[in-house]
DNA sequence: CATGAATGAGATTTCATTCAT
DNA sequence: AATGAATGAAATCTCATTCAT
């Protein structure tokens, strides 16, 4: 009856978008906010005030502190899990896999260092074991299951879901620590190099873990 | 007018011992709680509940809920700074003091998971940078002044305050990542021999990092 | 421009009957809600919800909320107020005039429960002596004139305006509890019946009073 | 071992005092704003003022201003039954019973005007039927039973508990009724005579609906 | 010294109202 | 005329801190 076509899935008009915009705005000062004073230390005031918005505006598209930060954590998840999906790359062998996870998983968290800040301040990986603020949960469930998908060729099925968490630990305890080294601010050249021992070994590691057959494989 | 005379010097009356020990249980239920579930996030209440003691108590040991946080980081620091600092051993060469440093560092927080959280959470060692609060520079520049002194020995003198800043952070990225890796637990043979070559690449970052002479040894 | 031509005194275009319809949904939600759960306990939101409509289009039609509420009370108490004055009925004697006040309360509010509970909730009738919201005033001294008028002409002039307030409340009394009596769903022929004696009661407390002189005439 | 004995129950140490007379202040003063202005309309901070009190006072009492008033509301029917269940008089007959359970309602609430507001505002009474709200159902039950109690010799057992509600209800209506009549100040003498025969007709009423065998005698 | 009732600053949250579309 | 996103004043509620006992 009106023109929209194909687009009737996003109806986008001027409201509609600045209702994303404002959405946006929300997210991103309580990102920047979270990651540099906390997420407790930081007040709703705060973020509505950074993002240039009434009080009220931010519970018009959150109804809480907790379900904004839900709502961030979820989105760097899911991004960060596009990136650990890749771009349909050849499988290659376990060794490869691990080394391109770990890439990734720096590469994701070098450009998004407040998303860094906040996944291991809100303690997201610290708490594999713990498993109890549900808001949390179904993010982490979806970064664990890809983890697993990515493995899967190379290891003996069923994997032990406990086996995927401790890698996803492992992974993210690598990045982190890494990430801490890396932040002082080393030339970007001394990074890479010193880099490649660290991941050697630790890919080493973890395929030894995982029980990889084809472990001899020289160093 | 009171019966103590010889002994003022070392005054342990039923009274001091009573206050040694209610100002332990008030560090060790805040610590607890703290690493549980963060500093913000826990009240004087539940500390003093945790003790066992009413919530005005807190206040005859400590002036403020952030002093009791200081006096949990100054002790742990100077705790784990009484490590570094070792039993006078032997000087040895870069390589080895850099590996006893680690091996100190992870020692101490495998042992004091809460005070890992702690100084993690409270982020002392990501703000290696930053600088801001007061209550936490001191116990922190002792820490780096140890540092310091430890690797003064093999590196060209005056060393730049900043080198030993960024050292420290890469030990503490280390250690974090390494202990979030051996959280998940694995069996504990399994940890030292993931150990071994994660630790050799980074006492070799850490040479190349210090400018060490002697990098050429083999790797 | 447009087709209105001769009908401009009752203009009632296709906009015109939206308005009147838009405004009856809204007052129509509303009074089930206030009554329901209370004014101040009802939201714009949930009006305007019930109502299926915008929220500010209740804006558009009433100022406040406050303006809301007065004219859902000057609506009951205007036909009320209809009820009351009647259909030019025989004058009869103030036993006669007493016994259709009540019957005319009892069958409005009966008729209109969300109504009652309104008033009562509102406390309207409780208000007699307070005379404090300005909005709820215009109404309420409408209906208390009526009522002067219908007593008129069996009391002696001047009435004291108080003594149509207490009448006035005196009535409001006896159809409140009247109505919750009734509210239990006893069976009709029982609620008349049992209705008799206590109006009976209720007129000739009333009756004195208004000190009416024909006071002896035969109960 | 200490000097108290059989007050044990009751350690009234200076303290305890305090909180009682604190929390005493904080419900009266709750009460009459309640009754004064309605629940929604009075603010936390305005019954605190009222009570000259801090605003946290009330939290340490209270953990909610509908928990505030559910112990209003408790307190009002705990003093409410007891009236209603007297001092063991002597049982007479169903006539009498009634007789006495309404003029205990009357005599409490022209005692306590306020709670008769509040009862009558929350709606305790003409919420007879619905039975939501959980934190009101437990006081209201036990005057359920309570009057269930006082009917039982006088009618066969067991009691519909409807027919038990329904008489509560028709109860609290003639209540209602009767006092908001006798708001009006008329003479006390006037009040009393009005009284009768309302009363009796009620009572009349009432006998019938419980379906009372000795129903006719004379009116 | 130990206690916990009281406090009030400051945080979160609600919602009547405005206003650009 | 209708809409609903945005607003901020005002409410509720939390909790570190004080202080009388």
């Amino acid at each position: 009856m009106n023109g929209r076509s194909a687009s009737d899935l996003e109806p986008v008009t001027r409201t509609q978008k600045r209702v994303i915009r404002t959405r946006k705005k929300l997210l991103q000062a309580a990102l920047a906010l979270f990651s540099e004073k906390g997420v407790d230390a930081t007040t709703i005031e705060e973020i509505t005030e950074a993002a240039d918005l009434g009080k009220g505006t931010l519970y018009r598209h959150f109804t809480s502190k907790d379900e904004l930060m839900a709502a961030l954590i979820e989105d760097a998840v899911d991004r960060l899990v596009v990136g650990i999906r890749g771009k349909g790359e050849p499988r290659g062998n376990l060794q490869e896999t691990l080394e391109r996870l770990l890439d990734t998983h720096l590469g994701f968290f070098r450009e998004n260092r407040d998303e860094f800040i906040l996944l291991f301040q809100g303690r997201l990986f610290l708490k594999l074991e713990r498993d109890e603020d549900g808001a949390i949960e179904e993010p982490f469930n979806l970064y664990l299951r890809e983890i697993g998908k990515q493995i899967a060729p190379f290891v003996p099925q069923p994997i032990d879901p406990l086996k995927v968490r401790r890698l996803a630990c492992a992974v993210a305890g690598f990045v982190s620590g890494f990430l801490s080294f890396a932040m002082i601010d080393m030339a970007p050249g001394e990074i890479e190099k010193s880099m490649v021992p660290l991941r050697a070994a630790m890919v080493s590691a973890a395929r030894s873990f995982l029980g990889d057959a084809a472990q001899r494989s020289p160093l």
